[in-house]
DNA sequence: GTATAACTGTTAGAAATCTAACTGTCAATA
DNA sequence: TATTGACAGTTAGATTTCTAACAGTTATAC
């Protein structure tokens, strides 16, 4: 009787990531933004000096060439960053955060630093390198 | 300087939930269903002789009233669920799987389950039990 | 050198989810 | 027992993501 299906691991990855995202709108709503805008502007702040261009974004973060078009038209519109299409290469735009983007910056690291506290706030330090070695682990295989 | 933020676990939790979903939609897309639907249906079945409704949906995957609505109005014009307003309780809607989705559990379970394999794949045992506690643990804390 | 393929980004339209406002039903209470 | 509040579900409209088809640019191959 070995039929019997159950996939308890990816169950909790769905629940968990469903739960995290909800807290992590949550703690940034006063500021207008998705948590998803804000991780994307804070990973164009850090790399700023890369010369970002929409395709790393869409892979860092997995989603569509389409998708990222449509949420920097919407940081764009609202004033957080602006696209510049490089000498080099017609194709590409770079992407930078302007200043009322960096004035935000700090404030909603901090939230995500709050989930983040949470998330591990039950574990031991001991535990919470397993979990690490083993998310990185199976984040590099799948 | 311990103004650094980093927020690994977010983002690792983030990133695999991301790569399963998409995974997971994948494996049963020829089926013509997405997985969140399949997961449903599953659960339905599972669960037939407990007089689910609606709530029970919304409170197991994490989704609004609205939201389950919507998913169940069309898994239901398709021919896979019915909805019985039960005789005690006028407000509610008991929700039951038909035989053109029964048919179909079997499949796209097996289809899950590939997902769950490789995700543990590169896991010993110890480190699979290990996971499923730090796991179970955050879930329950968050 | 020109034709073709690969790359980067955009558009249009579909799907899934959300919030806010709503309807109808049941429960509590005054 | 009449009112009020809580509950379950629905609707309308917004948001975010997706796929498919497309335009323009760059690289490759003949």
């Amino acid at each position: 009787m070995n039929s019997r299906k159950d996939t308890p691991y990816l169950d909790l990855f769905q629940i968990i990531g469903l739960k995290l995202k909800k807290r992590a709108d949550e703690s940034i709503k006063e500021l207008g933004l998705s948590s998803q805008q804000g991780k994307v502007i804070d990973y164009i702040y850090k790399n700023q000096n890369k010369d970002i261009i929409q395709k790393d974004l869409a892979d860092r973060f997995h989603l569509r060439g389409a998708s990222i078009t449509s949420m920097l038209q919407g940081l764009e519109q609202k004033g957080y960053i602006e696209r510049k299409i490089p000498a080099n290469n017609e194709r590409q735009k770079n992407i930078y955060v302007l200043p009322k983007a960096i004035e935000l910056i700090e404030s909603f690291n901090d939230s995500f630093q709050k989930v983040e506290d949470e998330v591990v706030q039950a574990l031991t330090d001991e535990e919470k390198q397993i979990l690490k070695k083993l998310l990185v682990r199976i984040n590099e295989r799948i």
